[in-house]
DNA sequence: CGCCGAATTGATCTGATTCAAGTGCGGTGG
DNA sequence: CCACCGCACTTGAATCAGATCAATTCGGCG
């Protein structure tokens, strides 16, 4: 299955690059580059521990000293790959897709700047998902190794670990129970003002956004076919809850949103 | 809602009370007893590392020195309580329970001796979710302040928790997958199988079992109405894949369930 | 300009829910 | 010891939300 995403990003809020001094260190793999350092990351609040001194930040741009471009459509890793490092998105955003032997594929979320991927890879020490660009991204690679030996001498940095997977754990708790519980419309509703808040969370409006994955994508997320989604958006659109236009969206009406 | 759960355990296999010597050290709350240390634990292979040194085992007999017992239909802990201590099943078995606003239930897992409760507990620094009790249960009390101490000491410790919670991860993912695209009859078969799985793991039969949840539990597990799921097992039943007497459960063709 | 994949919308179908009527079993009290 | 009660469970019939099938329309791109 092709990724959409057409859309161009069109917001000016905090980019990932920066006029900042280049630590230039190839590691083998073409695609990976040289990155600024955490010290200097505008998306630093969001993925790492708001406490680190001057001194523990330079610890971190020791180990995590490389970036990786990847292009819309392409896979950062695949289920299976043998599990290495985690990655924090810099620029862009990720689906990741659970596949079962049937070849029933299921997307259980989308990963945006600030968002952290491969936590779940740590068991079994190999990916179980697939990850997907939706629109040309850049991550930070965090060695997991590396990482660990930091969180044995950094408690601060220790905590956050547990602290972001135990929120991937509630996450997933909150999205079984949309899944189980709720009908076609209001996981729409929850879906749109979910994005709206994480959008809002990281300095963009959340009130007009786009979507950078297709209807087939979102109906995989909220277990539901494209048709359904589609007649939702309308359907929201009717209420004047919403304003959708392709893949632009505009929140008219959070509060009735809400209350779907 | 009350909870059913009438059968008696009937299995003979590994039990988590042992004739051990019982470490005396009573620490405030009334329903909280002394107990048996990790290191001689029947359910030691299943929550702990398996790598550990006599030495790093007394250390863990330092930090887990209290269990608790629950009865059945009571709670081990309330979303929004505050977030102190995982567990460890050491005997019975549990429902983690998710809710939302508007009152509507989900159970975002079923636990058995050998599982961990409350890592998602961790992130927000309370609960969230409620932990019930399906029959009269024992937790071993793990305070987590002191496990992180112990995981910045002991490298395989460290390692073992993110397993535990890496696979709390991937669990949900296949949940998701579960409740995004399956067919009813495919999530109950599911269930059944991986319950059957579990409980080979920790010496039980796979084949017979009793469940200690009701229908109306395994429904909102599994995204479905009780009736539903009565009919799924009526439906196996006929298709002589299982024996389902009312909780008794007997496997008949576990090829065959995994197949549907 | 024309093509192709994405999205919308309508008509129909179906698996699961809802509603309703039993059945079975364990526990209680006479 | 048995009758009765309450609760979990089963089963059938009617209903409905969402899926499926199908026909356009839209929109970005070569």
């Amino acid at each position: 299955m092709q990724v959409a995403a057409a859309c161009e990003p069109r917001h000016d809020a905090p980019r990932a690059s920066r006029a900042v001094p280049i630590h230039v260190m190839p590691r083998g793999a073409a695609p990976r580059h040289a990155t600024p350092r955490c010290s200097a990351c505008a998306m630093r609040q969001i993925c790492m521990p708001p406490e680190l001194t001057p001194d523990q930040l330079a610890q971190l741009d020791e180990v995590i000293c490389s970036t990786r471009s990847i292009k819309r459509g392409e896979a950062l890793y695949r289920a299976a790959d043998p599990f290495q490092s985690i990655y924090a998105i810099r620029a862009g955003s990720f689906k990741t897709v659970v596949m079962h032997r049937d070849g029933r594929e299921h997307v259980t979320g989308f990963q945006i700047a600030g968002d952290t991927l491969g936590l779940d890879g740590i068991c079994g020490g190999k990916q179980n998902c697939d990850a997907i660009a939706l629109e040309d991204s850049v991550v930070c690679i965090i060695p997991f190794t590396q990482l660990e030996a930091i969180c044995r001498e950094m408690k601060p940095m220790q905590h956050h670990i547990y602290q972001m997977m135990s929120s991937e754990i509630v996450r997933e708790s909150s999205q079984m129970m949309l899944l189980g519980t709720m009908s076609a419309e209001q996981r729409v509703a929850t879906f749109l003002l979910n994005l709206s808040k994480r959008f809002k969370a990281r300095g963009f409006s959340g009130a007009e956004f786009h979507l950078r994955m297709t209807r087939e994508e979102i109906g995989c997320f909220l277990g539901m076919k494209l048709e359904t989604v589609s007649r939702m958006f309308s359907k929201f659109q009717r209420e004047r809850l919403v304003q959708a236009n392709g893949k632009t969206i505009r929140i008219e009406d959070a509060e009735g949103l809400g209350r779907v």
